[in-house]
DNA sequence: ATCAAATTAAAACGTAAGTTTGAAACGCTT
DNA sequence: AAGCGTTTCAAACTTACGTTTTAATTTGAT
């Protein structure tokens, strides 16, 4: 009947993924994460090692599965489309990331809007760690996208991946960042599916228009 | 010669304004900041109450003439142009933006990154107190952009705005946010100009792009 | 059932945080 | 020069942090 206690560890990575988006690395003690886990302080230590390795765990239980799932999208987009569609460029990454948001058992939306999060703190782990490891995902997406928008320049290229993947990232972050602006409850009201019907045509229009001179 | 020294509260003022962007709110110390400003670790307490405080000035100090000159600005369009155009209403954004981010005299392209780190990160102090007072900014810019993009719906037009603001915003955070995607060097050499230069267009792009069924 | 390894538990350690205190130094008016 | 409010300073206070230690307990293979 009821679901069985999850192990120490599970436990301990399951909260702090929850603390770690509600308020950030450093303001999240292992003390907060250990009562809330039901679990002894030193457990964190134990199976960690440290609080620094601790967020590296949870951040890269997610994290892998997430790249592997956007560069088999892409795989599977490529052998598809002849001449790849900025539209279906865009899809290979916002679909794994809605995947996830929808599903509980991987943290829900949780998960993604603790990367965007990190990703604005820039964390030494993220500098240093991940982004080495996941070279492949970047260098992927670039070429693609260079294969799809043909007509731009490097320089050009590459600003609209970087308005491109913050667009997204925030939007799945669903951080209220933006409520501020635009009040409404519609916005906070954050039904997934929702986001993706205005994000994928309003990042498209972006990337796709025409050349700046 | 030499620039006289400034007092005691605005050394504290710009060096925690340069601190909290680079290691935000919680992991900057109040012994960082009294060291680097030269000053007494007493200092802060007595001159702003508190760390909470003082974080409140020094988002104060900056954000309440950004969206003056926002205001401003739009003022001066709506006399201009009959019909509000959306690269007419993005500009008064971007402009003040990007004058912040040229001026080192009014923290540089420091305040902006803060801003972006700031609402990511949901503070409570912008939560709270910041969001209320600042409801005009919010309301004027909701009213612009219904008028100059009337076909929208309220739905798909507080989406769109969500996007455009927080592309705009991580633009000028200019947090090596995407290094990690886009790895070219030219992304970090962020030029304000060349923002802008790529910026409006795409933000402008989703903007305008068709309405959605 | 036994024993070694893995895990949990309680307590303490050392450090660094934000804040407070009370006296010294300063700046200004008289 | 004296007096007074303001500001600076060194030092201490309290609290909370991440981590370590040591012992108790559980687990799993023999």
């Amino acid at each position: 009947m009821e679901a069985s206690r999850p192990d120490t560890a599970t436990r301990i990575l399951d909260v702090s993924e929850r603390l770690f988006v509600e308020h950030g690395f450093e303001a999240t003690s292992l003390r907060m994460i250990t009562q809330q886990a039901e679990v002894n302080l030193a457990a964190v230590n134990y199976h960690f090692g440290s609080k620094d390795a601790l967020f590296e765990s949870v951040f890269m239980r997610r994290l892998a599965p997430l790249i592997a799932s956007c560069l088999a999208e892409l795989d599977e987009l490529e052998t598809r489309e002849e001449k790849l569609s900025v539209e279906g460029l865009v899809t290979t990454f916002i679909r794994p990331c809605l995947a996830l948001s929808k599903d509980p058992a991987r943290g829900g939306a949780l998960f993604v809007r603790l990367l965007s999060r990190t990703l604005v703190e820039n964390h030494r782990l993220l500098r240093e760690t991940i982004s080495q490891q996941y070279s492949v995902f970047v260098q992927r997406y670039s070429r693609a996208f260079h294969l799809a928008l043909p007509e731009l320049g490097v320089e050009e290229l590459a600003w609209r991946m970087h308005f491109a993947f913050s667009v997204m990232f925030n939007a799945f972050a669903g951080n209220d960042v933006l409520k501020i602006f635009t009040r409404s409850q519609i916005v906070s009201a954050r039904d997934p599916d929702m986001i993706v019907k205005y994000l994928v045509p309003f990042v498209v229009a972006g990337l796709v228009s025409p050349v700046q001179r």
